[in-house]
DNA sequence: CGCTCGGTTGACAACCGTCAAAGCGTGTGG
DNA sequence: CCACACGCTTTGACGGTTGTCAACCGAGCG
């Protein structure tokens, strides 16, 4: 018996198999307000998730008290694929009513068993976490503020504008996270963030429209900020 | 028929399933000189890979001529798992002599789908990976080069003693790597990481022999140097 | 109305990259 | 066997970028 026919209403026209489609089955959704944890540091790795709307993020606090962003969680991505035992990392939701889906890891692992299309499916959401994970490598290391803020820009314009419903019409992106989080997640001070936005728009690469709103004027003049 | 029946001559006694069990069998194993290019970017990404001893690096090249190393591959590190396609990244051995295994890819997933127990080896040498670029987003995150190049020492300590044979008994670990693939890797300067490393041995927290060679005399001191 | 939080801007010092030069090790060729 | 040459490493001097400290502004909210 294939447990992608017990699929219920997923659009019956186009049957192509985007990741999630079997696990669907096993989903079960929640609803978290802004700065709320959707689990801890250390916390027992009993489930994987994938944010269904809102955004995340996923971070660490060092010793000295610093807090590193290992990375945004935006609608489709999936996270907490790597761990066996314990989360390594905590992750709270960013903006208000994120709603991100959980799988029981071992129903999860035991149906991907009997499976295999359901075992491509989870190779293929890993493969694409690892994909962002090295993008973010590429990102943290450029040197200089503008290249990395650039570099940011960029890749969120990139996710943001494949993964929801057109956010990036004619008005630009909607970041969802503070100049805090955009600090912590490129390993620099917010007032250097803060410059770097307001370098790159008097130099017209970008428009800002209030504090989240951003327009991209120029790709190129982003892309060659290199240093 | 199960796949894992046809292994042949495995250690018959010790039969626990450590990751490449099953996936040796469709091995290919090739040696490389120093430098040597095991893959290079946009390469058809045909295969997954397995350092079985020396080591390698993967990088890329930025367009302003700064390289810029993704990670280290150590022995028993897979790499190349998340490419769907061609590969991101272009990948060379680092030492003389570094033996590479290669696994065609679609075999293996082909052969995943007929054996589970395949299938979940492959996700935990994914979630492998996956930990490491982790790790060394954390790495990358740190400021400070003395915090840099500290965090550098210990997970190569760890990764090195770890997978190895005893590399870390009394004379410490060592380096695969020259200063300018830590440079690249660190981003970071040369210099920089010159300095950090004296300046890490006048206080006492390391030992240097040749310049190769590590021994870390006091743990705390690295774990410290925050900034 | 006043508080707090997030964002921006300015001044200054510290750190790091760049340029430069010298030391060191290894391999190769005379 | 030695000498040289090349690559790798280290150290020094200097300038630029960024973190820190500080102040100010605006919005949201009690």
């Amino acid at each position: 018996m294939h447990v992608s026919s017990q699929l219920r209403h997923d659009q019956p026209t186009r049957h192509r198999h985007n990741p999630g489609d079997v696990l669907s089955s096993l989903a079960m959704t929640t609803r978290y307000g802004r700065g709320q944890e959707i689990y801890t540091q250390d916390h027992p790795a009993e489930h994987w998730y994938r944010v269904v709307s809102g955004a995340a993020r996923r971070f660490t606090v060092q010793v000295n008290g610093r807090r590193q962003i290992v990375d945004f969680l935006l609608p489709g991505d999936f996270f907490g694929l790597a761990s066996r035992n314990v989360h390594l990392f905590a992750v709270e939701a960013i903006v208000e009513g994120t709603v991100v889906a959980a799988y029981p890891r071992e129903r999860a692992e035991a149906l991907a068993d009997a499976n295999p299309h359901l075992g491509r499916e989870i190779r293929t959401v890993t493969a694409a976490e690892i994909a962002r994970l090295q993008t973010r490598i590429l990102i943290l290391g450029r040197i200089g503020s503008l290249g990395k803020v650039s570099a940011f820009l960029l890749e969120m314009a990139e996710r943001l504008s494949s993964r929801t419903q057109a956010s990036k019409t004619g008005e630009g992106i909607l970041l969802p996270m503070s100049r805090y989080d955009i600090a912590d997640y490129l390993t620099l001070s917010v007032e250097t963030v803060s410059r770097a936005l307001t370098s790159l728009k008097q130099r017209g690469a970008i428009k800002l429209v209030g504090t989240r709103r951003v327009k991209i004027i120029h790709y190129d003049a982003l892309e060659d900020s290199d240093e």
